[in-house]
DNA sequence: TGGCTATTTGGTTATATTGCCAATCTTTCG
DNA sequence: CGAAAGATTGGCAATATAACCAAATAGCCA
């Protein structure tokens, strides 16, 4: 791995490393649906505002999502709706996954 | 987040979590062209070993790659080639934010 | 068997992430 | 202005990751 190749791939962890997580994934998954802000997505994550705020910011960071105040509210919303892509190849991991262990069982 | 919601975004950020370091990605990428065994990603990557070893044990445990066998190597490859998606996505993401700092240093 | 190569595992240290609390900032409104 | 609501930031403790070295394991062959 070069110096190109190096930088080139910490770019692209550092954009899938945003989204490792799973308050951020429902986040995202919730975005995908409608604009909401910081003071909603805390009711509907269920943790302390300031840490829903800091995963928006390494979401808005990582160029995941954009933000707009209106009044004291702050919305986001997704700015790159491809990454709703990431979750069909991730169910299929998971499915397999289940299918693997219900064969396993099932051998006994 | 109910209890099974907060499962299945578990579930998922387990998977993403393991694409999200720069080493594993180059993997990932090298093994969509072709099987390779872990001397060979070792040479590849320009780590340790047992560092390649173990980056490859948890893209195994995520589903994402399978082993196989042969003498005393072990051929690692993708067991779920529709991770490559991810990196169209990604791609989109980067050349977003790198249009947009070129657009901010335009206008100065 | 004993040595050799390939790989994995254990242990340690350094670094990064996470979540909460407290404090701050911003905007609205009485 | 001063209070209140929404959001962000700083700080801290707990936990998780990562990389290396050393040691253990597995398979092959003389």
């Amino acid at each position: 791995m070069d110096q190109a190749q190096k930088e080139l791939f910490e770019a692209r962890a550092r954009i899938i490393k945003a989204m490792a997580h799973p308050t951020r994934l429902f986040i995202v998954d919730e975005l995908s649906r409608q604009a909401r802000c910081v003071n909603e997505l805390t009711g509907l994550v269920g943790s302390d505002t300031s840490t829903v705020s800091k995963h928006l910011s390494i979401l808005k960071n990582a160029g995941l999502v954009k933000d707009e105040k209106k009044g004291t509210q702050v919305f986001y919303s997704l700015k790159t709706p491809c990454i709703l892509n990431f979750f069909g190849c991730v169910e299929t991991v998971l499915k397999t996954a289940a299918d693997e262990s219900r064969a396993l069982v099932n051998r006994g």
